[in-house]
RNA sequence: CGCGGGGUGGAGCAGUUCGGUAGCUCGCCGGGCUCAUAACCCGGAGGUCACAGGUUCAAAUCCUGUCCCCGCAA
């Protein structure tokens, strides 16, 4: 009987949808996945239906050992423990991991994390680095400790945020590239050879965004409120008021060729170019998908026909 | 049974209170005008008014039930 080779065995843990990359990239780069470490399945929707998180479903369908705890109590240290991974791999799990845990590993918690290190510590990076209007953002790979996303940095990328960008758009890049860091950073720790750098330069906070930080204000400049739709699209995302009913907003486009209109006055324009134009604090944006309250998401140009001959639209 | 809005030609809406001919802004098809056009003019196709019962001489509209979509709340 021959002793197979020694694989590093790494857990993993990580909730959303970004993070499935990086449990793809680890499985596919040869570790041994000895566990995978996610929140509980949580009701969505309207109907409150029970759903396992993205992270769970890609490791129930690779087939590997899944932990589902929403803090590290006693139990899941346990499960922890028993599975003796080398490492830890961790991308936007959504839950605290607390000392006891940071030292089961011999080689600790490396952590993906979607910005440039210190700059947006927190749990909405992209989102923050959006409505900040930063024309460059990345993603960095540092191994946890005690404090928020403080730990010392293994390796980084850097990506260009384009002035289109949604923080959706941008994740799903960042996603995509941090899976591949991720996964050479487990690399070069494993074997020895990592140099974990502290973090150097002033930190910035990027908390998670609520339901408040997407309502516009139409006071502000149009390259203001362009950034804050960006940057709260899709989660939670944009919205202002119409009538005192709800009125979701997808991204705009600036028009600096039309500064008449008062923030927050709405101009439908007819014909087979319809559109519609929205005045704020310096030049018009013009609206691209809206979602009324009670209707579902629809292109503005067809919401703008529907309004009929109304001039006395304006949003609050 | 958490609260609320909605389902009307391909799109977005009006019409429902107070039953009585299917409307508006577009799109689509054909023709015209034009150097040209997303502009303008003329003509045309396309709808069991979500579904199922009920009331009525007559239901998009009133009554009952069902399905589906969405905004809140969680």
């Amino acid at each position: 009987m021959t002793v197979p080779e020694a694989r590093p065995r790494v857990l993993f843990a990580g909730t959303p949808g970004v993070a499935v990359p990086s449990l793809d990239a680890i499985a596919a780069a040869g570790f041994d996945i000895v566990a995978v470490l996610t929140r509980e399945d949580a009701p969505v929707g309207r109907k409150k239906i029970m759903t396992a998180s993205p992270v769970a479903r890609r490791a129930a369908e690779v087939g590997l050992r899944i932990i589902k705890a929403n803090r590290l109590d006693d139990p899941a240290l346990a499960a922890i423990a028993e599975a003796a991974p080398d490492v830890a791999a961790i991308v936007a799990y959504g839950g605290l991991v607390p000392e006891e845990a940071l030292a089961l590993p011999a080689h600790g918690w490396i952590n993906l994390h979607f910005s440039l290190l210190p700059q947006w510590r927190g749990a909405a990076p992209v989102q923050h680095a959006v409505i900040n209007g930063d024309e460059m953002t990345g993603a960095s790979t540092f191994l946890l400790e005690k404090g928020l996303d403080t730990g010392p940095v293994y390796g980084t990328l850097t990506e260009a945020i384009r002035p289109e960008d949604t923080s959706g758009e941008l994740l799903e890049r960042l996603s995509l590239s941090g899976a591949t860091l991720l996964a050479q950073t487990l690399s070069v720790v494993l074997s020895g050879k990592g140099v974990a750098v502290p973090q150097a330069g002033r930190p910035t906070a990027a908390p998670k965004l609520g339901l408040e930080d997407g309502h516009i204000d139409w006071n502000q400049p149009a390259l203001a409120i362009r950034r804050r739709v960006n940057g709260v699209t899709p989660e939670p995302g944009a919205w202002t008021t119409l009538a005192g009913q709800r009125f979701k907003l997808g991204p705009v486009t600036l028009r600096q060729d039309r500064s008449d209109l008062a923030p927050g006055q709405v101009l439908p324009s007819s014909g087979g170019s319809a559109s519609a134009l929205v005045g704020t604090g310096s030049c018009a944006v013009q609206l691209g998908q809206v979602q009324p309250a009670g209707k579902k998401m629809m292109a503005a140009a067809d919401w703008a026909r529907g309004l009929g001959q109304r001039e006395d639209v304006r949003f609050e």
